[in-house]
DNA sequence: CGCCACATCGCATAAATATGCGCCCCCGGA
DNA sequence: TCCGGGGGCGCATATTTATGCGATGTGGCG
């Protein structure tokens, strides 16, 4: 029996595997990594490994290449719930007008803001946000109106707060 | 008259400047780095480069070298105080409502939003201040009413104006 | 079913980066 | 003053990475 694999499937599989690669290994250069890449049955080329490291945002520092912690931490989210989320990243949330300014660890505010995203997406699941813009530790969530910041910051510091 | 630099002294000099043009600029790869060091009277060539990229730990992304930030953090906690900072980066700013709009030139917002969240951690230095999001020249500062941001701006512009 | 528009990938090669080697300068000691 | 010793740097070159281009395979549409 034959799997059907789409090549655009196969290039994701790659590309998971390349980040799954590059964390837990020390990888110096692109031939080591094709190597890798090969004993795990995903040949490519060099110019293949090029085009996906610069995709992935993975860059070469001394001891090899890493993964930059938004793009790992992105990842992790695209499994994981909203309430995962407020528990692992989540310090703080403070309204200001109709705006909330939730702190989080240094890199994971981009993930956070995902997720909040997510979870707007499904109606109901946060009324009354709007959007969210996210730097580096803070994530700004805009909301209609002053009432609705201040009952997104109690729902969301509850959230944290309660158990699973 | 001549002023007598040690070659040590110089070589910290121009990895000084490195850090600061990389972070001040987007650049792409060490020729166009060699044409601003040349320009700010500090020839070397191409090898000198890569030795002083790898020994700064600076890393090329897509968009040109990063200051990872472990380093430029160092440098703006070792170095910097906010009036540093302020002076080093802060171009202009401006209230809008309770928010405060901040601009920088390319990839120095990350540096200054550290800044102001650091003395913001000093409870009075920059009071009415809830939080900062900072994109790559932009920092939007979050207050708690028109009043305070307006007041904000007037601080942040009077210590950057004000001498040393 | 045939065709076209789109995207991935490999090949070859250009471009960019790293490094072995040796020179030269500065420093400290005889 | 005359020697080493050590470090920074340039040169030439090896190594690594990026990219123009064509081939090939897929999905959409008439």
């Amino acid at each position: 029996m034959q799997i059907r694999t789409t090549p655009t499937e196969s290039r994701d599989q790659r590309r998971q595997l390349i980040l799954e690669l590059v964390q837990r290994h020390t990888i110096r250069n692109q031939a080591e990594l094709q190597q890798r890449l090969d004993d795990a049955g995903f040949p490519a080329n060099q110019a293949t490994l090029s085009r996906d490291l610069r995709d992935l945002g993975v860059t070469k520092g001394r001891e090899g290449y890493e993964v930059p912690a938004s793009a790992s931490l992105t990842q992790a989210v695209t499994g994981g719930s909203l309430w995962h989320a407020l528990h692992a990243w989540l310090l703080d949330a403070t309204a200001a007008q109709n705006l909330v300014v939730l702190r989080t660890p240094a890199s994971c505010a981009q993930p956070l803001a995902l997720a909040l995203d997510r979870a707007t997406s499904d109606r109901s699941a946060l009324p009354g946000l709007v959007g969210t813009i996210a730097g580096d530790d803070t994530v700004l969530a805009i909301c209609q109106d002053a009432n609705k910041a201040r009952a997104l910051v109690r729902r969301l510091l509850a959230q944290k707060e309660g158990a699973a």
